[in-house]
Parts: C-alpha cells; structure tokens; sequence
DNA sequence: TATGTAAATGCAAATGACTTGCATTTATTG
DNA sequence: CAATAAATGCAAGTCATTTGCATTTACATA
C-alpha cells in the first residue's frame, strides 16, 4: 500500500466514525496500524518526535482517549510499565498475548472464557458485565535474542528489573 | 474468633512470613481478614483514620507492598478506580470475580486456562508466563439494591461514575 | 472560495497515586 | 536494659494523566 493510500484510509477511518480529521489523529492512527500492536503515549509521542513533529502529550491523551470511546481503538493496562498502551480495536471480543521484551501482540480471536462464564454466573449470581485477559510472555524472536545474549555475555546495564 | 485471638493470628502470620510484628502492620493485616477482598491503600487508611490512627501512606505502601513480595497478599490493578488494590492470598492459582459496586470478591479457584494456555502456547512458539484474568460484574445484594432503586427513585448524589 | 463556528490543539499548571530521603522511633536480640 | 537494625512519619519528589484556557483549525455553509 502507498503511503497516499494508506492516509488516504486513515482518514476514511476517522471520518467513519465521526471523527475529525486532523494532521495529528492521523499520524496516531497511522503508528497504530504500522505497528499493529500495543503502543503508549509516549511510545506515539517518541516516534512522532523523530518525524520533526512533536504534539503536546495532553493532545495525544485526548485522541487516544476519543479512539477508545469511539471503538476505533482499545486501552490496556500495561502493569509492568504502569501505564496504558492502545492499539487498534480488533473486530469483534478479542484477548492478547503480549510480548514483555518487544511488546509485540498476538491477537486471541477465540475467548475460551464463554461457556465458564456463564456456569459461573449461574454457580454465583453475579451478573457478569465483562472480563480481563491478557497472557504475558516471551516471544519467540526475544527468546532467541536472549539465548544470543547469554550465549555471549556483555556487560549489562543496571536497568531497573 | 475474639479480638485477641485473631490479633495473635496476625502476629503469627507476620513472623511466619519473616516481617516484623509492628502495630499498622498487625492493622493491615486485620483489615484484609475483615474485609475478605481487595482494599487500596486509601481504604485502609479511611479505616483507620476512623479508629483514630493515621499511618502515612508512604507506610501503608511499603507495607502492602511488603506483604505482596512475601506472598502474604496479593496486588490486582483496578481499572475502573485507576489505582492498586491488595487482598489476602488465596493458596494457589486463583482468579478473582469483582463486584464493581461494593468490590465484594468471589474466588475462583479452578482456573479455566490451563489446557487452553498450553495449546496457545504451542501454536505461538511464545513462552507464556503469566495471565491476568478477572471478571467484573454485579453481586446479587448491590443488584437487588439497584432493583429497589428504580423502584422508588431517591435524590442521587452527583458521585462520579 | 471566503468565512463563521464548533471543535482541536498547545501550553502551563494541576492532579493523584505512589515513591524516596532522611530524621526519629520502635521491635527484637544479646 | 542497652544496642542496633528496621519501621515509621514527614516532606518533598516523581510520573502518567488531566484540565483550563487562549489560540488555531477543519469543515459546513454562504
């Protein structure tokens, strides 16, 4: 896809869902379909910055939060960063496998939650209005790196755990 | 069980888990056996705040998370509240299904992932480290006060959502 | 195409949960 | 009971996120 297209569908993207479409909502969108995962305001903010451009956080706050409210876009609490990342909404109920090293995402079409949930409804009369799920791990590609890595040790940086 | 009886449960379980036996420790500890669920660190210290104590919360935190890297208790980000919330742990793998009105909570304890995480896990080549699943709904008390409610509608106080 | 208007943006300051440094107090050990 | 290592309180700091407000912009309409 040319990148004319691919502006070209972003803004048929903000459009469809009654957005306005500015140079900035389209350049989140954008990095959001690139990268096809997980992405926090600062990740958006870093790339954007690299660009020449550099919105104000309170902006990108406010588009990612419009994204989500619209269904253009999903918010995950990220625990081990402690903060939120966004990535485009899958169609339809959807849970992630999310890559601790690289970020990368795997989405999960299948919610293997269905038939427990309603048994658990019944079992304690909860209503059940929704659900968190998401796996952590290590994807393949990171496992290599880090094999690699002890393998052939270098000098480690003191990052914090 | 008496109040002394139940203060000398606490003391135990502080020195079985290696922490020294100290007042707002011996506190906390009550109020997440009280209380059965998840309580944050600002509901802890209401609680106490209303007995006439007022630890700081730079204590209250060090020792929720004190507690959380013995295994004494656990900590479950609550999206609908944005801060931390802490519970006693259960033994083993549990899931949690959370009240979104009173945060009553019912332990799950058999876990409906196992099978599931295993295939996923071959089929993405990711080595899976963990999961977060919580359910998020209403308990039968707070839906019968919801019922009776809109049976005979009262002022509502402007409380945010 | 010009233009009025609501909506979007940038900026600065605020918020709120949580953390940290340091001086003081306290639980435990000998 | 004294010594001491650890726990606490206090004040200030951090950091993601939010908010108020003045300015700019997209886009519908003239």
């Amino acid at each position: 896809m040319t990148e004319t297209e691919d502006m070209k569908l972003c803004e048929d993207l903000l459009h469809r869902h009654g957005l306005k479409n500015t140079r900035t909502r389209r350049e989140v969108l954008r990095l959001l379909r690139q990268c096809g995962g997980v992405l926090t305001a600062e990740d958006i903010s870093r790339a954007l910055v690299e660009e020449g451009k550099k919105p104000d956080f309170s902006t990108l706050y406010r588009i990612l939060e419009l994204f989500t409210e619209r269904g253009l876009a999903e918010k995950h609490y990220l625990p081990d960063l402690r903060k939120y990342g966004f990535s485009l909404k899958a169609a339809g109920h959807c849970h992630r496998l999310i890559c601790l090293k690289c970020h990368r995402v795997i989405e999960i079409d299948h919610c293997p939650l269905e038939s427990f949930e309603k048994e658990l409804s019944e079992k304690t009369r909860f209503t059940i209005t929704g659900h968190n799920l998401e796996w952590y791990g290590c994807c393949p590609d990171c496992q290599a790196a880090e094999a690699e890595k002890s393998a052939a040790p270098e000098r480690r940086s003191g990052k914090k755990k």
